[in-house]
Order: C-alpha cells, then structure tokens, then sequence
DNA sequence: GGTGTTTTGAGACAAGGTATCTTTATCTCA
DNA sequence: TGAGATAAAGATACCTTGTCTCAAAACACC
C-alpha cells in the first residue's frame, strides 16, 4: 500500500477502481491537470514524448470511463478532451478560440426524458454540445468558420 | 439542359445549387434513399464497388452541406449518416440495434438559446443526440452494450 | 460535335485510435 | 525486503474515417 501526499484525487480514485497508480499515468493526469481548457490526445503525446502514444491513448479511455475526464466534439467533428468538473453536464464550445465551458440544464433533461418516453423503449444517455462565440471572441469580432454541419440552428 | 422525370428531388436540389447531375452521384442518392436507417460512408463503399471511395466520401459532404443528410455519432462515438426529413432536427439512436429516429423539440432550443445568452457571447449551433434503447429492443430484453461514456444520465 | 469546366478514380496521405507482443513496473505477501 | 504474480508500458503494426493530388473522363453548353 503507498500512502502518500498528492495533490491530485485523481490517481486515488483510479486506485479506488482498481487501477495502478503508475509514472506515466501521475505524469498524464498532472499535465492534464495543468490544462485549464480542452486538449487533444496529440497534445499530452507531444507535450510527454517520453510516454508512448498506445499508453497515453489507454489512460485517456480510463479516465474517460472513469467520468474525470469526459469527450466531445469541436463543431467540424475534430474530437476534444476536457476535465469534468461537474457530475453530469454538457459542454459549451466556442467554434472560434476552441474555449470550453459547463453547463446544467434540468429543464433540458427533462425534456429529453419526456421525449424519450414519447418514442417507447427506454432512455440510455444523451449528448449536447452548445457552440458558441464566447464573449471575448465576440467583442473582437473574430470571424466565425463556416461549418458545413448540419444541426446549427 | 436535361430534363427527366426522376423519383428524386435531392439531385435536382444539387443542380439548383450549381452541381451537375453525375452517374456517380445518382447512384450513390438512388442508393442512400433505399435505406430508411443510418449508413455509414462504407456501406455505400460497398455497395458501389465501381465508384470510387472518395467520390462517395465527396458526395456525401455535399449531400451534408446541403442539408440533405445529416451526420451523428452512436453512443461509442462511432460516424453514421442519416437521410434528414426534418428542417431542423435532432435524433434518437437506439444504441442496440442502431435505428435512428427524429424528433424537434422547441423546449430544448429555447432553454440552449438561453443558457447561451448567459454564457455571453452569441449562439452558433447546438449538437444534440438521444441514446435510447428502442421499443422493439427492449421488449425483446436486447443487452445494453457499456458506453464507457461520460454525458450518460 | 467541340470546348471549357467539373467530376471522377486511383492511390497516397493524415488523424485518431486500437491490437499485439515483449519487456518492465507495481503490488502483495511472506 | 525481496519474489512472484499480475498489470501496465513501449514499440510498432494496423484499422477506420476521411482528405489531397493529379491525370483522365464526363458534363453542359453552344
């Protein structure tokens, strides 16, 4: 048993499930840690070349079952990773500087929950991703990319 | 200038948009329109072995761009197409047997917009995608495969 | 039918991720 | 404090889903 003072509950909570609590999944999750806004698989790849891409690739789907970290997808589709803060919520996604952000909306689960029961069958899970301009981006005026997606309203 | 009589209007929704009405492009609409379900770009690969991938994989980006299919993830994240015969819609996906449904729920839209004016900033588009398991899986008790995903209620 | 422009097909390339297999690191327990 | 069992790592090949390039073919229009 190590018992040791970390400034992360991360580890402990995989330790928690079972898992080992390794170099290069402490060096993952510090740098992880790090990254106040959304980061790309490449990134912790490049930013840790010491640590094979299978292994960063494998710990990121163990944080990602884990809930600590969770998925989702830029409005092009391009795939982005970001630390849950909250237990269920969705993300906010700013198409132009790529700024991720929070949210919870009750009326929204509810809603889906009444759809889903409108269709028969039984609900598993949903995902919602709200693309944005963020204020600053706005106020600058940075164009924003054309798409090319549908479901843009 | 051809005029014929067609079984569809998506070709000539393409020409109307300055694209011309190519063999390809015939048989891969003539194809996508047979399936009442969601396909991926490798079905019609496969389907059409005498057109080329990335003929297929062009069309169906113009198909997306003009709103004539629309593009959504199964619950592992997984790419799949779908005919839209709504305006403006958001899906059901029954993660067991992978039917896909439609649904329009002004609700959802109106709670997005709003959290998106608190967010500040503008809104530009929102994802939103319902797992479910449909009415005939969960009659027939299919087993629920395990996401491994985050966003799941 | 000729001509200019679009499209196609073949195949190389890219991003994001998984599988395999051997070696190495961890954990547990005596 | 090792030793042994087991989990994890690293290297690398491979897969999937697309995109790019470029010469050759198909279209639309006159």
């Amino acid at each position: 048993m190590t018992i040791e003072i970390r400034g992360s509950n991360i580890l402990a909570a995989l330790e928690n499930q079972g898992y080992r609590s390794t170099l290069p999944r402490r060096e993952i999750v510090e740098n992880l840690e790090k990254r106040s806004d959304g980061f790309t698989a490449e990134d912790l790849v490049r930013d840790l070349p010491h640590i094979g891409r299978a292994t960063v690739f494998r710990t990121i789907k163990l944080l990602l079952e884990s809930g600590i970290i969770c998925k989702l997808s830029l409005i092009n589709g391009e795939p982005r990773y970001s630390l849950a803060h909250a237990e269920h919520h969705h993300h906010t996604v700013c198409v132009t500087c790529g700024t991720i952000g929070e949210f919870h909306a009750g009326t929204v689960e509810r809603v889906l929950r009444l759809i889903g029961n409108e269709v028969g069958g039984s609900i598993i899970g949903h995902r919602i991703e709200l693309y944005i301009s963020c204020a600053k981006c706005t106020r600058e005026n940075r164009p924003i990319p054309s798409s090319g997606h549908t479901h843009v309203s």
